[in-house]
DNA sequence: ATATTTATTATGTATGTACATAATATTTCA
DNA sequence: TGAAATATTATGTACATACATAATAAATAT
């Protein structure tokens, strides 16, 4: 067995090899790269797999893949992020601080007519509404303003939002099948600033989030957060 | 041939199903559940079938899996979003607004005692460094102060970055193995107000990402954008 | 009773063969 | 010449069998 096949035999080998290339320029972008075939006979190893090592650096963002058309380099590599809709007391407690909860408000109302057109909703179905504060170190940390599709969620009425935040009860209790996410940086509204306990008009960071369980909305959350919040995370 | 038997007998098949009760809450949090054998046996494919759907799963953050361990239901499952290094050019153009960009400064200068600290960087190696704007529509969009790590890069010298931005240039030929990133909010500063034309202390989104070739730090960037930027993702 | 060694278990992966199928190329027909 | 049909190609995946190996359980030795 001549060193070349022990060298690639196994599909991370032939992945990193391939990644090697692309980051050496050896295969430009848009350029097609040899066949599966073709790089099974050339390092020693099966078709399948090579498959399993050109599908990995395709799920990255590296490659694309089609059938009969071949595997070419991608144009504008993306890459993926974890990111994690984080359960925030956990979030604080891992930094080492004291976390609080604080429900603000809640009721049980109609969606508006603009939430109506945005949202699958109807009029009839009441929504439940929950203002919250979150602390740490007894300190504002983040104050959130969410909605919850109780057609999605009839049994979250049961639950009591005195005693655990409706973030740490959907992320235990709700699955999602998506999740679209928005961040960006805004002045504090008035009330935004009362409950932070901040200057009306400081930057704040912002996450607007809406989850979705096939085509039912579940619940939609405007998180501002105290103003030295960063969010980070890698690629 | 029953209608059991067909219907799980592809791995995707198994995927959506094991999904669905995760989802249903069949199988919970922390529990651990059925192995590879009576999975397969269940759903009457291979046992490579069922590890090919529950790979996936665990890719997705819903699985924990170790060997001889088990499978057991994520305590908190965690969900990759895709975030891309935009060239910010396409991002323009994508929004259907005019591109134009401006290089601010640049130079060479050793890298200081601070960065030296932070990076694996020595200061009798220049940094280049790069500040310049971005603009849609003869706006101002984007604010970028950067560094580049000659060592890792000497090539870079022989780029006209009057004519191509950083940013893009970087993307198309400066591959990466790792990126940290930090998304934040910050009161615009004199400098800032002043190169995006706001007035100071507007609340203004910002995004720090340190790019990295093995264990060379290739670039170190800090984004400001104009202040009704927002970023959007889907997990 | 505890430490060490050995056995077992469950996941990880490779293979060759085979079939499926999306996409592209070529051929045929009007 | 262009449309439709057919052929071809390259990736996608299933399988049975086999082997690898990390992790846990059980057995053995002290």
């Amino acid at each position: 067995m001549s060193a070349k096949v022990a060298e690639f035999n196994n599909w991370q080998a032939v992945h990193d090899e391939v990644l090697r290339r692309l980051h050496s320029r050896q295969w430009k972008p848009g350029e097609l790269i040899p066949n599966e075939v073709e790089l099974a006979q050339e390092f020693g190893c099966a078709r399948p797999t090579v498959n399993r090592a050109l599908r990995a650096l395709a799920d990255a963002g590296l490659l694309d893949r089609r059938r009969k058309a071949g595997t070419r380099v991608a144009m504008h590599p993306v890459r993926k992020a974890t990111l994690e809709i984080p359960i925030i007391r956990l979030e604080i407690e891992g930094k080492g601080q004291k976390y609080a909860y604080k429900l603000l408000h809640t009721s049980q109302q109609s969606p508006t007519e603009i939430l109506c057109k945005q949202f699958p909703l109807t009029n009839t179905q009441p929504i439940l509404y929950l203002n919250a504060l979150h602390y740490a170190d007894q300190k504002p940390y983040m104050y959130e303003v969410r909605w919850v599709n109780l057609a999605a969620l009839p049994q979250i009425t049961d639950v009591d939002f005195t005693k655990i935040s409706a973030n740490e009860w959907l992320v235990m209790n709700a699955p999602f099948t998506k999740g679209d996410i928005s961040f960006s940086a805004a002045p504090a509204s008035v009330n935004e600033a009362k409950e932070l306990d901040i200057p009306v008009g400081n930057a704040v960071f912002i996450v607007d989030r809406t989850t979705w369980y096939e085509g039912d909305v579940i619940t939609s959350v405007r998180q501002v957060f105290f103003p030295d919040y960063a969010m980070n995370t890698v690629i």
